[in-house]
DNA sequence: TTGTACGCGTTATCAA
DNA sequence: TTGATAACGCGTACAA
């Protein structure tokens, strides 16, 4: 009742008395191959339990239909979408997925890139650890041939395809969005400084935008967490909310902070909007679950998944080399929503 | 500057004048191979840049050291983190995840399922789609001896193991706990008639619960929804407010639903938990985040994918067959909350 | 302790 | 339109 061997194509070309390669090719539907024995093979292929094996091709062809993600987290929502992105469609093209966490350490993501390369994945996806401040492990993938799109937190110079959206564009906005709300003391909850230059880049919108609007800049308003977690986020909010002045408006470069910032607002007692109008960054989904509803920047995660698949998809048969490699930036918008809707 | 071609264990041979065998023992710390040896071999593979292929490898040995994971979507806060116990552990081991999404259609879960062993991988692990009937297309990991998992969502006529928590033990605990405190007309909020049976667990559960109690149980407090999506909770809390005598107490199935009832209620103007007294399922995150904090019931994500990929690495080399698969029950909890809490 | 030689399943090349 | 055969890179049984 077992099966105990796979059956191969020898197996069909056995039993039909053709060549492997006639069964190969009918089973591609190869031009070449007659339409009856293009049907004979495949009958014979589905009566026997046929299942190509794509190890077997994989090494043969040299290329395995297979897209390496290499990520810190599964588990945040922004990343949880993006692999959606990328997974829906690599499926559409025959590829598979296969992921790896670094869980930010720089050590797990020079390990796993070795991996993935021994894996000889088609093509790699991957926003960087926080932690990494050298991307040489990634060289092996450009060396090779074998396209690599940095997603979100990238490298500033390595010179390969980066999907990230407009960090100082998106900082920018929010804060403008507090200062046509009447905020005059704006608050920024950022975090550690990084390779990655996302939230360095959020905090330059800031900065421009109090600027262009002859706003002064405050030191004390600007707290740098060392995590981006809720307690580091209600920790850095009490601070603020200590000062002899009080912010009028936080823009806090995430929705967990920012949402932190809210909970711990409303414990001392400081009315949103009214008193501090909030905005946080991303869209996650606690952002809509937060009373009052969370004002963010949208993150489209999602399309950025799809964005960086399709370019992996695009570039896996070509085989032009050293040429520059394009950035593609993707939209983001302000969401205004109950905690910095004054007017 | 660019390689052109892989390094193999036949350049290195070559190299060190001696057989890709030696090199390949080598390699791996054979006890056969002197020191030396093996010292001049590792060194001059890393000089070299050799990089295991392990495509060959896995044809050779027909393993592949992959574990696939064939779930309805990623983005699901328990499934993402399930994704995350499992990659974890697997990782440890040296194992590689290749995820894939069903978007609970059980024609893709089909196809994915072949794809899966097309990629000859070492062991599977799934939750089923919601479409699910029939899991014929799971034999044929059975029937080669590719360990399978089930976890969450799981048959209940496949004879593999199975990872879950005990959703009729824990449908009854979340409904005494709201009699505990107090409750004596308790709603239920559950999901579609469904194959996975866990929601049908849960209702099974709180209906012993009100028996036991000596509560009666009223039809018109049971609403089943179609999809468990915000828009459907609301929808449904809106029947149970609209009833002549309101319900004191509701038991969702799913904390997106209970947050949702939660929020319909506020927005009617009843006082939870002092009117209504609630309970949800999974801790989310969405339910530290909702005010006032949703009480819920513990879905130990992160432990049964350990659980799950444990047991695909335990029963990878094992060659029994035919023997009883275990069920590994893993517990949950009452987290009481201020959703619920009245005493 | 090391070497020889074959096979894993597929596909591409060349020939028929 | 089909067939024979080599090759992808590695691991292992067997021989030395």
């Amino acid at each position: 009742m077992e099966e105990n061997r796979d059956i191969t194509i020898y197996d069909i070309a056995e039993k039909l008395n053709l060549a492997t390669s006639t069964i190969s090719r009918a089973l591609k539907d190869h031009p070449s191959i007659s339409d009856k024995t293009i049907k004979k093979v495949k009958k014979t292929a589905e009566e026997m339990g046929y299942v190509p094996n794509t190890l077997a091709a994989g090494l043969r062809g040299n290329k395995t239909n297979t897209i390496g993600v290499l990520i810190p987290t599964v588990t945040q929502p922004f990343l949880s979408s993006l692999i959606s992105g990328i997974e829906i469609t690599a499926q559409k093209s025959g590829y598979n997925v296969i992921i790896m966490q670094s869980h930010d350490s720089y050590d797990e993501e020079v390990s796993l890139a070795k991996s993935l390369y021994s894996s000889r994945v088609s093509g790699v996806i991957s926003s960087l650890a926080m932690e990494t401040r050298d991307t040489s492990h990634f060289q092996q993938f450009v060396s090779n041939n074998i396209p690599l799109v940095f997603v979100d937190r990238v490298p500033k110079d390595f010179n390969t395809f980066r999907v990230i959206i407009d960090n100082y564009a998106a900082g920018y906005k929010a804060t403008k969005h507090l200062i046509e709300q009447g905020c005059i003391r704006i608050a920024h909850l950022t975090a550690g400084s990084e390779f990655g230059n996302l939230y360095s880049e959020r905090k330059r919108g800031y900065l421009d935008a109090l600027k262009d609007h002859n706003l002064p800049l405050i030191e004390e308003l600007i707290v740098n967490l060392k995590t981006v977690t809720y307690e580091e986020g209600a920790k850095a909010s009490n601070k603020l909310f200590d000062l002899e002045i009080r912010p009028d408006g936080i823009f806090a470069s995430g929705d967990i902070i920012a949402v932190s910032a809210i909970q711990t607002a409303k414990k001392r007692g400081i009315k949103i909007p009214e008193e501090l109008a909030i905005i946080g960054f991303n869209n996650d989904p606690i952002s809509q679950i937060i009373d009052p509803n969370l004002s963010t920047i949208t993150h489209p995660a999602a399309k950025m998944g799809k964005a960086s698949a399709e370019i992996i998809l695009k570039n896996i048969k070509s085989n032009k080399k050293d040429e520059v490699k394009e950035i593609t930036f993707l939209n983001t918008e302000v969401l205004v929503r109950e905690s910095s809707k004054r007017i």
